[in-house]
DNA sequence: TCAAAAGTGTTTGGGTTACACCCATGG
DNA sequence: CCATGGGTGTAACCCAAACACTTTTGA
């Protein structure tokens, strides 16, 4: 039976762009390059690979996280010289990034690198910036489609807020009106009745997500698939 | 470490509608349901996930399977009583009815069953009915974005043809003109020079698909992520 | 002549993008 | 007054759906 791990992709926006959680290697392979969190499947104490990603999670960054996605497996029997065949199911999670993440057993260090910065694949560890590439896509497929996963962007929020978020996450700049009107018109957000936020000018709306509404109407099986 | 195995979702297209290839169980555990072909991993003859998936479509098939794309890994402590704990990566194939499969080892009969009568997951093993489902969206959005996987649809075909067929996969009636001008406007199809069909009525024009032309200017990365 | 294949044309509608404006407000 | 938040309106554009209608062709 091969040899199976974890990897997660995390992201977070910060300074004005879209970042990957990445942790030196102090160990070989690929010593002293960046590469995504990851460790090995415990069939002793996890239940599921979801269950897996939480704890690995726990263990490398000190937290569970939330809005966990399955990307992808990857498996061969090149692929990591520690054994004869290696198989890795990869994870991606949307964090803020003030919840802090403490590096824990076997990490040295954690940084948030801008993902633009390592499109080009060339420092990173195994085939990590294919995944990060792949995890980046699917991200921001959603963001343009004005889906912002739950807990990913902090609540309350302004729409100006909002918007520099999505523009953020995608690399562009996006029109006002119709950001705004999208916005709208979707259900996507609900404005908080009253509060607006002190600031130097005028200030602005709060709004924050519109719970999904579980229960409307006919959708029996599987209801929104996309 | 745990049990590693590859299950197949085989789709085609005959009778009007679409169809998944299933076996009846032999064996324990789901003995007499039907369920996916799959094999477990072998980490001395794979020399990577989809080859697993090669393999196994060989031996339980009879032969390799075209387009090949990898839908999800699902896994757990109790997802299959033949081991404390089971992994799948899932593959789905689209290939056409014709090209015969034989049953090999371990599998009794083979038989398609139109995805909608499984839609519901009552008898079949495992969770295989909900990775059909998965299969048959993916699939389904593919053609309503008039994406055909090379090697689907037999050659040549005329455009009445192509739209019987999506119409059979979507399980809906399209639009005559709506779908011929998609097909011409995207450089979906080429019009074969001269060639007809005879028939009872007027023949129709032979169409093949255009060839996706891998070289067309700039796309340097992950040519077209869609 | 029939029925299917193929083609032309028009209308409608949704959705997005891009503007040009307007007003409101706190410092 | 100024910069930002918030809003209205409009035009252009793309695409898909829907429908009417004509022409072509082999049997």
């Amino acid at each position: 039976m091969p040899f199976v791990r974890t990897e997660l992709v995390v992201l977070c926006v910060t300074v004005g762009a879209l970042q990957v959680l990445l942790s030196r290697r102090e160990e070989e392979p690929h010593a002293g390059l960046l590469g995504l969190p990851g460790g090995v499947l415990r069939i002793d104490q996890d239940v599921s690979l979801e269950a897996a990603a939480q704890r690995v999670a726990r263990e490398r960054l000190g937290r569970e996280l939330p809005n966990l996605l399955q990307l992808c497996a990857v498996g061969g029997a090149d692929r990591d010289p520690r054994a004869p065949w290696a198989l890795s199911v990869v994870y991606r999670s949307l964090v803020q990034p003030e919840l802090a993440v403490k590096p824990g057993k076997r990490v040295k260090s954690l940084e948030w690198v801008a993902v633009d910065k390592v499109s080009d694949g060339g420092d990173l560890a195994f085939d990590h910036a294919r995944l990060i590439a792949q995890a980046v896509d699917a991200t921001r497929e959603q963001v343009a489609a004005m889906e912002f996963p739950h807990g990913w962007v902090p609540e309350p929020f302004t729409l100006p807020q909002l918007q520099a978020f999505a523009e953020a996450v995608l690399g562009r700049a996006l029109d006002k009106v119709t950001f705004r009107r999208r916005a709208n018109t979707s259900d996507l957000v609900v404005a908080l009745e009253g509060q607006t936020r002190g600031g130097a000018f005028r200030p602005a709306q709060l709004y924050r997500f519109q719970k999904p509404s579980h229960a409307s109407g006919g959708g029996l099986l599987r209801p929104g698939a996309r």
